[in-house]
DNA sequence: GCCAACGTTGGC
DNA sequence: GCCAACGTTGGC
């Protein structure tokens, strides 16, 4: 079983909104390492750190699983979608997706606190200029973050 | 809105 | 294969 931290924008798609469905397909993700931890490395039943990025209180919102192993990601043959990508084809899709299931909404673990606990200082999510929606998480820190999250 | 950091593209 | 230019991310 692995870890993952998977950023959203909540104007797009907060925790609230994933709660309030089945299982969300993760479409429009398109940078290749992140594609490449969901195509070869993601397990149904993965635990998932559901991080809220580029808003007003950065953070972990909730706690939500792999659902579904990889399958194409529809939005690369969309025309008329943001995520187009006119070099992809339908008999080699280039951009991978799963399905991800929100369990819990938690309070909001802040970026500013997350920083502040020694434990986590080797998150990915921290380090200085990451950028990727997609990034495992040790289970160390899955750990920590939950104990924090459960006290 | 700013801007540092990063990933991708494409000319050579 | 190099690398400059460009586009994007995301915290502040």
């Amino acid at each position: 079983m692995n870890y993952w931290l998977m950023k959203s924008e909540p104007d797009e798609i907060s925790i609230d909104d994933v709660l309030s469905m089945k299982s969300v397909p993760w479409f429009g993700v398109r940078n290749y390492q992140a594609r490449n931890f969901m195509r070869d490395a993601m397990r149904v039943g993965d635990g998932v750190l559901f991080y809220h990025s580029s808003c007003a209180q950065p953070g972990i919102a909730g706690i939500a699983e792999v659902s579904s192993t990889s399958y194409p990601d529809h939005t690369q043959f969309d025309q008329d979608s943001k995520y187009f990508d006119p070099k992809a084809t339908r008999e080699n899709p280039r951009w991978m997706m799963v399905d991800i299931k929100a369990l819990r909404k938690t309070r909001l673990l802040s970026l500013a606190e997350l920083r502040s606990v020694p434990e986590l200082a080797s998150m990915l999510v921290l380090q200085k200029g990451s950028r990727l929606s997609i990034t495992p998480v040790a289970s160390h820190e899955w750990e920590t973050i939950l104990a924090i999250l459960d006290k």
